[in-house]
Formats: C-alpha cells, sequence, structure tokens
DNA sequence: ACAGTATATGTCAGTTTTGACATATACACA
DNA sequence: TGTGTATATGTCAAAACTGACATATACTGT
C-alpha cells in the first residue's frame, strides 16, 4: 500500500492534483492510477486475442495507434471514460469492466 | 436493452459520437450511459450516508456544489474520471467501485 | 543492410471537461 | 410572508483530453 508499492511505479508524467513528489501519491490516487493501468492491461488482453494490431484498434474506436498505446501503457494523459469506451467497443461487459477494476494486479505467478 | 429502456432515459444533453436521435444509441453507448448513472446513484448514497450537503463534499474535493449536482443526476458535462475521483474521495474500494459499475440497477423493489 | 510491421513517445491545435458563478426551485420553520 | 438550507441547471474561461502527425525503437524476413 505505501512506499514500496509506490516507488514500483515509473512516474509517467502523472501530476497528481497538487501533489508533485511521485513517490508522495495518496492511497486514493494510487487506487485512481491503478484503475488506469489495470483497464490498460485488459483492453491490451483483448485486443491481441482479437489478433488486432494497435492501429486496427484504432480505426475500430475511431483514434489513432497513438492514443491506444498510450492507453494500454497508463500514460498520464489518457481518461478512464476514453479506456471503457475502448474496452465496451471490443466487447466488454460491464460485468467483466467491474472485473478489471477490481482486482489489484494479478495473482503474481511468479 | 433495446427501445423500451431507452426511452425511459431522459435525454439532458446526451449527444453520443455520431449518433444524433437519442433514441437509437447503440447498447456500447447505453452501457457507458448506464455506467455513470450507477456511479453518480453510489456518489450520492455515500455522501448521504455521511451527513454531507452537495456543498461539503464540493470542498472535499475541491470542486463546486453545481459540479457534485451534475455528477449525481447524470449530466452528459461529468467524466467518469471525476465520478471515479469523487467516489476515491468518499472512502469507496476499487471492490465497491467495481460492484456500481457491475449491477445493471438495481433489484427494482417494487 | 534494407523494407515492412508493430509499438512507444513527444507535440499540438481542436474539442471536451472543469470549477466557479448566477440563478431557479423546493422545503423547512418562524 | 420572509429567511435559511439543499439541490438543480445554464454559462463560460481555463484546464485537461483527444486525434493526428512525426519520429524512435524493436523485431521480423530478405
Amino acid at each position: 500500500m505505501t512506499s514500496t508499492k509506490r516507488k514500483k511505479l515509473k512516474a509517467k508524467g502523472w501530476k497528481f492534483g497538487d501533489v508533485q513528489d511521485f513517490l508522495e501519491l495518496s492511497d486514493e490516487e494510487m487506487a485512481f492510477i491503478e484503475m488506469k493501468l489495470a483497464l490498460g492491461r485488459s483492453l491490451k488482453e483483448r485486443r491481441q486475442r482479437k489478433g488486432l494490431s494497435q492501429a486496427a484498434l484504432a480505426r475500430l474506436i475511431s483514434s489513432s495507434q497513438s492514443r491506444v498505446a498510450k492507453m494500454e501503457t497508463g500514460d498520464a494523459s489518457v481518461s478512464i471514460d476514453l479506456l471503457i469506451k475502448s474496452l465496451l467497443a471490443l466487447g466488454a461487459s460491464r460485468k467483466e469492466l467491474a472485473k478489471s477494476i477490481e482486482q489489484s494486479k494479478r495473482p503474481a505467478a511468479a
């Protein structure tokens, strides 16, 4: 929950609210960022499972390859709205979206 | 899922993507809007359970009473990002958020 | 080495979202 | 009737997001 986990996230451009230092994120902010990352992972999985390139998905949702890449890598410039719309476009149900949002990361099969 | 349900939603300012006519929303678009409405309901519930006014919540999240009202009434101008940040600020967990997103409306206790 | 494909990252003008403000409605209780 | 509190709705400048483009990296095959 705290510093250990925080340091694992690479600052990509995240400057959240008033918080300057990336390592000083509150738990709320962490939760929000992790949700975005989780949705990005889901998007990538779904896209790949369908054998689509980022460019092909971009066409499908009237966006661009670069924005799809940013969604999947968790760039600070992408909204959750866009992630959700994209996942819905790939056929995800609300229930499946909920599952992505809920899970903290994945069982870590190491 | 289809026309019956669609007509129940009052057009508040929704003009989604290319779709002109509100009654012609695709299932994806419906799912997106219903998610927003569900999150708005959750926000209202949580706020009221804490005995906060919209103005008090607004202070808490550095926003304004009017924007909180728009969040709770499902105004087309509010993002899911803002709804989620607000719910997190009220102490909702990712699991609880997931639950809100998942449920279509509520068992309808009539 | 070169060409083709896939993904990542930086930039930017156009669009959308935001907080703030004004104002309206509704309900209480003096 | 007024005064106070709570919520809803319209507007707008400023901030955030978006698609598009350029470009970089990496991994094919040839």
